[in-house]
DNA sequence: TGCGTGATATTCT
DNA sequence: GAATATCACGCAG
């Protein structure tokens, strides 16, 4: 699923403003075995509730003290597997998100990272649990019908979580390859 | 390269 | 109920 997400547009509608883009770079968060998961171990708090619901829900945490970062939960009820957005290229609403991402110079500033992300787009953990297939303010569209091809994409290890032992090194980070939208890790 | 920053999980009483 | 450790990052320098 975080492969299919590159491509597809993540749109969110504030007060009637459409804020939206094309999900670039991702990264797949494997459940209760992958150290690096929120819920790994099993692990099922208040905070990761939104983990356990059926594939479609928002999972959007804080950190950092400062920060949110938005998954997109994959599997069944019960199996806790994610996506993390981790940057989209900007194409409605730009307008709006400058004004809330003050540092941002350019576009390619502007949504590339997960937490610049949702700074963007004004997502919190207020949209944590957010059933992406029904909410009509925050959903994904359909670009493309089929996932792109794998020499489009480049396969890389994932962004901090040099704690998680033999999982810290997987290749479970996917980009669109040559987007100038993705992350500078 | 080095922090800021505060919620959260975990571990203690 | 309280203390502590930790953190799926971003920015200034």
């Amino acid at each position: 699923m975080a492969r299919s997400l590159l491509g597809q547009r993540l749109v969110r509608v504030d007060r009637g403003r459409r804020l939206a883009g094309i999900i670039v770079e991702t990264e797949a968060y494997l459940g209760i075995p992958d150290l690096a998961a929120h819920t790994s171990g099993g692990r099922r708090t208040p905070r990761n509730e939104p983990m356990w619901l059926d594939g479609g829900h928002l999972y959007v945490y804080f950190t950092y003290g400062m920060h949110h970062c938005a998954n997109v939960v994959a599997q069944c009820r019960g199996e806790p597997v994610a996506a993390l957005l981790r940057a989209i290229e900007p194409t409605e609403g730009l307008k709006l998100m400058y004004k809330r991402r003050h540092s941002a110079l350019r576009d390619t500033d502007l949504c590339s990272g997960p937490a610049k992300l949702c700074a963007a787009l004004g997502l919190d953990r207020r949209h944590s649990g957010v059933d992406l297939c029904r909410d009509k303010h925050l959903f994904i569209e359909q670009v493309r019908r089929r996932a792109f091809a794998s020499d489009k994409i480049a396969v890389l290890p994932r962004i901090g979580v040099a704690y998680a032992k033999q999982w810290a090194d997987k290749p479970l980070r996917f980009t669109l390859k040559d987007s100038p939208y993705v992350s500078r890790f």
